[in-house]
RNA sequence: GGGAGCAUAGCUCAGCUGGUUCAGAGCACCUGCCUUACAAGCAGGGGGUCACAGGUUCGAAUCCUGUUGCUCCCA
């Protein structure tokens, strides 16, 4: 007993198992003939560092790659990252920065060896801390996708969806990033409200004295407007049909244009247009033919067009422009206004929207297939919610921008010529080959070709994921591949419902004919518990190492788990790990009792035996409520069983019924049956706690050097039968009701009492010598009349008096009998009613009327108990 | 503006195809206990017009309609 503290610490128990696992390699997978399960992680960002979102994500994988590996499955949980092209190269690029480099003064080459350097020394934080978590990935697995077979896979993917005519370059209004300097994707930006201002702003009609009034948020954009449309119904502008006007300081001429697209109530009803920056005024350019005249640089500054104010910044540029225009009269008014303005979501830049030059993914055609197999519920979501969502994404889909205008990442294999046109190939020499096969005339050589610059986004490799962490891209006839794929489940956020999983649903399907994945399951959002995201600047997100450093890791995976029903967002509070430790203590703690025993060669007491009999159903019981709840992933609910089953069932019942008195010595049956017991539940408990319960795995028993909990098959259920349970339920509900008398009266548990039962026609007397030993009685006996000047209660529609030594008010107790009296007259009477309705005689199943029955007679038998008992007190 | 979802105890949530698992769990709270595994504990207890208003039904937290409030997604 001396070695064993009263209070669990997890600390070095932690290390020492993890490591162990680690060096007998058990989280190892290897193509075999078991059925395999397996994992692909989402990658994290290896800029990032561990949240507390990474740690709900990863605690769920942890516990359904453990739970399949004791299932004797062969599980397989391949961990990774992802290059995250945009948020890479910009903490990169500021990295140089402070070093005095700018990234302009560097080659393409120069500057990824730099990349490198810093991904080698920061991109396996995540990983590392995760090990900390106790998760359980194959690490000889790791993947990152800017490795070479990933690289790879990624290009081939790319020619081949080139030469399926899948992608095309073409001119589109695009999301500028003008600090990151590249395009985004829809999904990339974020839309926040600002306060701005509407400025209202003079058009002069062309050869008359009169204006037009326009509102627009952006005045800095007059100098590309091409036209002022109104709405051909808007009676206010019906006469400016075939006029011009004139943009104020840019003083061009532009027609007035009809559409039926303009908002009547918005502003003044009229619009100015400008095709070069905004995506509706991009469409009614093209509808209505107009110029398209781009005023920016890339960088947000304006460029030639922009006049005299040429190298001002866009925001710079809207304070002078609104001067300028009081200056000459040309601003009607201006007002506050709230909009959304979209940001983006790595550098928080405003977007520019921007005519440029990107290559495109069609996504029509591939993204239909993709949408029948969630509809079909062949990939299925959990919680099927996000069916919804997904189904409108899909409906809707655009083609896909998959060009970025960085260095970190891809780059895209295609060789542009000097006759403007070019090829995709996968190296330069094939390139070659390929434009003298198209332009047998040029006589074009290597350097000729010039590779285009951008780099694919950093989602064009993660929809590979669980195809290219198997290679099974460019070998996809591999062991590996055809063993594991396709894998089973994929926790993740809903957020990446499209950026990510319906792109991995629709390259699986392309590329294996086959789904990636059989179960999406989504989790919530980590907020605080105001409800607040957790959020770096907020500063609302407490540091999961610390939390693991102060509760253990076990400790704060049941917090994790506790607080998070499937696709709910989940308020975090520290109690919950605090409960998670509490649970850890508890179970050492009764550790510390079994272990402390002496054991003795002595017959076995009949209450042990029956509490054995007893826990071996209620934990049958349980398990097979498990694999429901698994089945429908539902993990807190799962967890929430079997912490009432070792801390209810287990240490409070079973426990207290077969514990010895105080230095007595248990007898060996008992003895043994409850380690085989504590074994199984903590087998049970290993994939949410896999700590705690390999120390005492090792504890409970002399192990081989070899046998680990972790690797240990699940105790498997059988078919539930026999009473025992409900029996047992109803002896539950007696030794209640007697604490409850103790509790009132006052009567200290030292204290024996007396308890009589009236004796009745099915009488289950076998569970005796545990009420009279949980309930501390020197007598338990059967009278067939009522006893006299004792307490009485009912359990059910059993009777039980107790002879109390302190007088017991007997007024208190009349008015409790008549209350008690009161309730079941009531029900009874409600009961009557239904069972005289002849309708519901009639409708309803024979189950429900046979109910019934039984609870009139249940009633009526109370009701004369308690009219009995009444009468003796009066 | 379009779409989806939610509303049950102080908090977080279960509650399946309407009917004894029908009002439940954990935490929090209250009372009494430092009982010899555990005060990070033990025993017991209180607490909800199931958002509101109608409807369907023999019967509604559950199905339908409307109202209110909140959340998310898209524009």
């Amino acid at each position: 007993m001396s070695d064993f503290p009263t209070k669990y610490n997890p600390k070095l128990i932690e290390e020492k198992w993890y490591e162990k696992w680690m060096n007998d390699n058990l989280f190892h997978s290897e193509p075999d003939d078991r059925e395999p399960y397996c994992i692909v992680i989402p990658p994290p960002n290896v800029t990032g560092i561990l949240h507390m979102g990474h740690m709900l994500n990863n605690t769920i994988q942890d516990v359904l790659v453990r739970r399949a590996r004791m299932q004797g499955k062969n599980a397989c949980w391949v961990p990774g990252t992802d290059h995250a092209s945009i948020a890479t190269e910009a903490k990169v690029v500021a990295k140089l920065k402070e070093e005095g480099i700018d990234k302009k003064n560097l080659t393409r080459d120069g500057f990824l060896s730099h990349a490198w350097m810093w991904k080698e020394k920061h991109g396996g934080i995540i990983l590392e801390q995760l090990k900390k978590l106790g998760a359980s990935c194959d690490w000889q697995r790791t993947r990152f996708t800017m490795e070479d077979a990933l690289y790879e896979s990624v290009i081939d993917v790319f020619i081949d969806l080139y030469n399926k005519g899948l992608i095309y370059r073409g001119i589109r209004m695009v999301n500028w990033d003008p600090k990151a300097l590249t395009a985004l994707s829809d999904e990339e930006v974020i839309f926040k409200e600002q306060n701005s201002k509407l400025y209202y702003l003079k058009y002069k009609i062309e050869g008359e004295d009169n204006y037009v009034i326009v509102a627009t948020t952006r005045p800095e954009t007059i100098l590309g407007d091409t036209a002022v449309c109104v709405h051909p119904e808007d009676q206010r502008y019906y006469s400016l049909k075939g006029k011009n006007v004139i943009v104020p300081i840019a003083n061009r001429i532009v027609p007035i244009i009809f559409d039926e697209y303009v908002d009547k109530e918005f502003g003044t009803g009229a619009l100015k247009i400008t095709p070069a920056h905004d995506i509706n005024d991009y469409a009614l350019g093209i509808k209505h033919k107009l110029d398209s005249i781009d005023i920016f640089n890339d960088n947000g500054t304006l460029n030639q067009f922009g006049l005299h104010y040429e190298g001002m910044d866009r925001f710079e540029c809207r304070k002078k422009i609104v001067e300028d225009l009081k200056e000459e009269d040309l601003l009607f008014k201006e007002e506050d206004y709230v909009n959304k303005i979209g940001c983006s979501e790595r550098t928080d830049a405003v977007i520019e929207p921007k005519l440029s030059l990107q290559w495109f993914l069609r996504m029509e055609d591939i993204s239909k297939e993709a949408l029948r197999v969630v509809e079909d519920d062949i990939i299925k979501f959990h919680p099927s919610k996000f069916k919804n969502t997904y189904r409108y994404w899909m409906e809707n889909v655009k083609d896909w921008c998959i060009s970025r205008q960085l260095w970190w990442g891809q780059r895209i294999p295609a060789y542009h010529l000097p006759n403007k046109e070019f090829v995709v190939a996968k190296t330069r020499e094939e390139a070659l080959r390929l434009t003298n096969e198209k332009f047998p005339n040029e006589n074009y050589t290597l350097n000729d070709l010039k590779q285009d610059e951008d780099v694919l986004d950093t989602w064009f490799s993660s929809w590979l994921w669980p195809l290219s962490v198997f290679d099974g891209i460019r070998y996809p006839e591999n062991k590996d591949i055809k063993y594991y794929y396709p894998t089973n489940d994929l926790i993740t956020a809903p957020e990446i419902l499209f950026f990510w999983v319906a792109r991995m649903i629709i390259a699986g399907l392309e590329y294996r004919n086959e789904i990636p994945f059989k179960n999406v399951y989504l989790t919530g959002i980590v907020r605080d518990k105001q409800g607040r995201k957790m959020s770096k600047s907020l500063g609302n997100s407490p540091d999961p190492i610390e939390l693991i450093e102060h509760y253990g890791a076990d400790g704060v995976r049941v917090g994790m788990l506790m607080s998070s029903p499937a696709g709910n967002d989940l308020l975090f509070d520290q109690s919950y790990c605090e409960q998670g430790r509490n649970f850890s203590n508890k179970i050492w703690n009764a550790l510390r009792l079994v272990r402390g025993w002496e054991i003795e060669d002595s017959p076995q007491p009949q209450h042990s035996k029956i509490a054995i009999e007893w826990f071996k159903a209620k934990l049958n019981e349980t398990l097979i409520e498990l694999e429901d709840d698994f089945a429908k992933y539902r993990l807190s609910e799962s967890l929430m069983k079997v912490y009432k089953l070792i801390w209810d069932d287990f240490c409070s019942w079973y426990l207290e019924i077969i514990k010895p008195a105080y230095q007595k010595p248990i007898d060996r049956e008992t003895y043994n049956q409850t380690i085989l017991l504590f074994e199984d539940l903590m087998k049970v408990l290993h994939p949410y706690m896999p700590f705690l319960t390999e120390e005492i795995y090792h504890i409970l028993k002399e192990r081989k050097s070899n046998d680990y909990i972790m690797i240990s098959q699940l105790p498997i259920s059988y078919r539930k039968e026999g009473s025992i349970i409900d029996d047992f339920s109803f002896v539950q509900e007696t030794i209640g009701a007697i604490r409850q008398v103790r509790n009132e009266k006052n009567i200290a548990q030292k204290i024996p009492l007396e308890v009589y039962i009236k004796v009745s026609d099915n009488d289950n007397k076998s569970f005796d010598t545990i009420i009279s030993k949980l309930c501390n009685l020197s007598v338990l006996e059967y009278i067939s009349d009522k006893k006299d000047s004792t307490l009485s209660l009912m359990v059910r529609t059993r009777e039980i008096f107790i002879p109390l030594s302190i007088t017991i008010n007997k007024e208190d107790e009349i008015k409790k009998l008549k209350e008690d009296l009161k309730y079941y007259q009531g029900f009874k009477q409600s009961v009557e009613k239904k069972l005289q309705n002849e309708k519901f005689i009639n409708s309803a199943p024979e189950q429900i009327v046979f109910n019934e029955r039984q609870k009139l007679s249940d009633s009526e038998q109370k009701i004369l108990s308690l009219t009995q008992q009444l009468k003796a007190l009066e």
